[in-house]
DNA sequence: TTGTAAGCGTTATCAC
DNA sequence: GTGATAACGCTTACAA
């Protein structure tokens, strides 16, 4: 650790023979004689002065930075979701404070509470407990849950289960299986498992649908469709997953005993995560848009403050196919 | 956008009915009466009050936060790095500035710049461009590419290569290719090569390379596998590519054209990514131990500062199965 | 227009 | 050990 001894708007003063308070305008880009400010923005250059945001941050109460608190970057949703706040938020001259809370309550605790050490601007926030303390003070714009009355941006989760079952029937299917393992904490992705059983009903269509809890294991899926496979054959013909990682593992399963996909069996996922060496669906899927949502999230949160903030923005989404349909 | 009105120190000390400085004692831990401790304590709970680092960071000239410049979390490799290293930074209570650069050099030097306004502790960088201006007074660490002199971390890049090497002979393969393509900027990465083509000379065995550089396309590759096919069979019965993601299209490509895998050519990747829906390597690999390298970069740049900073730590790699090999 | 000075919330150096 | 007080680098009235 260096200690630094940059240069500071004093000896930028000092240097261009005028006051502070002139070099502060310049700065600021407020109106300043034409010489004083060619002196100032030449001292400037030749001393390689940077404003401090410190000291800055401290006078003004604003520190252009938000927070993100998201579980982890390993899977790919999160990863981009991440990648896709970061450069809205620098392209509005924010920072981003990346904060992984590994899942773990306590840890997001703690995150919710050093945000606010840092006097950040606001948070965006993807958190799985349900029952944070958020300082009313602070802003907070959150992904796919719900936080006390602070608004979330998800996809329609809805529609997109809706979307899901027409898809499958468009296709041919004639009996479907919804299979969701998901949070225990209850957000705005359960709402795809009432979207598709919805449309089926709509079209009248029955639905067969499992559901697990995270704290669960899978087993229970794959028992499932182990006892109904007769003779490479399984009783359905169209099965929706919650997320594209259960419908490729679902897939995976059902071709190991012959079943085939999508020719006997149509399969859809949930996310839209494009596999990063061939740049394909891993599965046929519901894509989330999720640059629109981190735009969305930050446009909340940055410009939308105070009078009408929503309780939910729900963003459109696409069906995409990925090889486990047949088309 | 709020306005935050928190308790200040000051209004600790009027609350605990002591002085400034006596508060500031107990949040530094600095001894102090016990009945005062407890007094200012209970004042601190009743208020809610919460250090501003700001302030503090002002005062200290100590920010506690690093900035890690990447070019995307699209690549897993990438995301799960980041998510490392702001795990680790979190262990050792400094936050982490994340700044996204989308391979843009005019963005990384931007990145630098806020950084340093930003009066971060350090940085950790993994970039594109090879004549970025750093300021002499902060701390860099950089990942896999050299940066004027500051410290790189990366794995054993040329043991990497070497070890795919022997792991393909031992495996019974006579006729080996070497596929890269890779940054246009020479890093640590380019030591993949040299590794596995001494490797193969060491074992008296020649080595067929190709290496192609980012800003063109894969199609030589595919074009030369194509003319090396005769009959379903290839010319090679052992591959090592510079990364995973180029192993996959190359299995790809090869299985398409009837080329078994790992029964007739045996592929050997680099980097260890795991598949995020089956936990499994997406081929036979060189696995970068990625969680040990945020953390050498970490610690490189936290308690290593000033006298003997290495010009580049390398980490221990190991092979590891994934199907694209026959073990 | 430009310069001066107060103050943002801390820490740190003093006397007491 | 405790309490004033002067910085830290900046913004912003306000005075010149």
């Amino acid at each position: 650790m260096k200690s630094s001894d940059a240069p500071t708007m004093k000896d930028v003063a000092r240097e261009a023979g005028v006051s502070l308070g002139t070099v502060s305008k310049v700065i600021n880009d407020i109106p300043v004689g034409e010489q004083y400010r060619r002196r100032v923005d030449a001292a400037i250059k030749k001393l390689g002065y940077q404003v401090n945001n410190y000291a800055r941050g401290l006078k003004t109460n604003k520190t252009y930075c938000v927070a993100l608190v998201m579980p982890s970057l390993h899977h790919p949703f999160f990863a981009v979701l991440v990648n896709e706040l970061s450069k809205c938020l620098m392209e509005e001259g924010y920072r981003s404070l990346l904060m992984i809370t590994s899942y773990d309550s306590q840890v997001e605790e703690k995150c919710f509470l050093l945000a606010r050490q840092n006097k950040i601007d606001g948070i965006i926030a993807l958190t799985y407990s349900p029952d944070l303390e958020v300082d009313e003070s602070i802003s907070v714009v959150t992904i796919d849950r719900h936080l006390s009355n602070h608004p979330c941006v998800s996809s329609d989760n809805y529609h997109g289960g809706e979307l899901a079952a027409e898809k499958l029937i468009a296709l041919g299917c004639k009996k479907l299986l919804f299979l969701q393992i998901g949070n225990v904490i209850v957000g705005e992705a359960e709402k795809r498992g009432p979207g598709f059983e919805n449309a089926c009903h709509r079209n009248g269509m029955t639905c067969h649908s499992i559901v697990l809890t995270d704290d669960e294991t899978e087993a229970p899926f794959y028992q499932f469709l182990e006892e109904h496979i007769h003779n490479g054959k399984l009783d359905f013909d169209g099965i929706f997953c919650n997320s594209d990682g259960l419908g490729v593992r679902v897939c995976e399963f059902l071709r190991e005993r012959n079943v085939r996909i999508p020719e006997d069996v149509q399969l859809i996922g949930y996310d839209g995560i494009v596999d990063y060496a061939t740049g394909r669906y891993s599965c046929s899927t519901i894509v989330q848009p999720i640059a629109e949502m981190a735009q969305a999230a930050v446009h909340l949160l940055l410009h939308q403050q105070g009078d009408l903030m929503p309780r939910n923005i729900s963003l459109a989404v696409h069906f995409a196919p990925g090889g486990t349909t047949r088309e």
